[in-house]
DNA sequence: TAGGCCATGTAACCGGTTACATGATTAG
DNA sequence: CTAATCATGTAACCGGTTACATGGCCTA
């Protein structure tokens, strides 16, 4: 997925800066299918101004650093449709985890219940982070996202839950 | 995820060449949750085999192009062995699809059906070769991985019939 | 007063993909 | 006769991360 993109997805539910859209997709309900990284977004939002698809306006706030806050203009508004009408690069999953599971007669079952574990509680946290999204959220394909996000983690914390009360490790 | 332990992992289920690594974690059931190249793949097989971590055989095929068979020997077990219980790199997922979905208010309804037409057709293919594939399957952990795979992709697939038949895009 | 948060930005680096080069066999 | 499969390998390229530089405010 583009930078580019993510950063015009995102500046369409409302202006931000490049620390907001950071923090939106990495520390947000959606950070578990988004990726970025302030070398990335920074460069690439300077790129949209310039070539004018997004609008900058300088914030001086005394006693606080000052900010650039960007907005979607109607140029930008029209590349983010175009290209997601454009074909989709196809979803990317990568994990050790899973790797590590598949080698589980290899490793210590200590260590794999221990995996097991952490994964449980990664996925339970981000699933509160969703739920809580979608209890205050107001658009609709938003709450969409949410939920499938919601059913998936859903699915993959029972799995687990019950390979932890088997010890099947 | 590094390729070299990909290699290594798929070495510890028996020999391959270049070739048939880049089958089984691109093709295989497991190929969503793994990823590589040639362009990745031969060189780091070189590298592991000039570092004593596998064994390489060449086999001359009359008629057919010869092939660079490889083993895991002892040393690359323990490697192996050894990254796995090292912290897993946190697991990655991007989803292109996803960000549309988040924006379906503003584009085309009719796409967005396509866009989750074509995303069910690709996550049911996926399940029926991991069902297959766990139906044949020795390894008791190959298999507990293939079932979370299986439990994910069934929810992934039954919200997105759901969303489907009450046509809410 | 130490650490965390807000805030922006750059340069070096790197892992990995893409594209290309090569070539025989087999299936349709 | 064409396309796909088997099979190996390299070089150029690229998108993105990591690490660094900077600095003030607020909280514990």
């Amino acid at each position: 997925m583009k930078i580019e993109t993510l950063c015009l997805a995102i500046l369409s539910f409302g202006e931000a800066t490049g620390y907001d859209i950071r923090k939106c997709a990495m520390e947000g309900p959606f950070d578990y299918f988004l990726e970025c990284s302030y070398g990335s977004i920074y460069p690439d939002l300077n790129r949209l101004w310039q070539q004018g698809f997004i609008e900058r306006r300088k914030e001086a706030r005394p006693g606080k650093p000052s900010r650039n806050v960007y907005t979607l203009n109607q140029a930008g508004r029209d590349t983010l449709i175009e290209s997601l009408h454009q074909p989709l690069k196809p979803e990317v999953f990568k994990s050790e985890f899973l790797l590590a599971a598949m080698m589980a007669e290899h490793i210590d079952p200590d260590h794999m219940a221990r995996l097991i574990d952490t994964k449980l509680t990664e996925l339970k946290h981000r699933l509160n982070k969703m739920r809580e999204a979608r209890a205050t959220c107001e658009s609709e394909s938003v709450r969409w996202v949410l939920s499938y996000g919601i059913t998936i983690h859903e699915a993959a914390i029972s799995f687990l839950q019950q390979t932890d009360r088997q010890s099947q490790f």
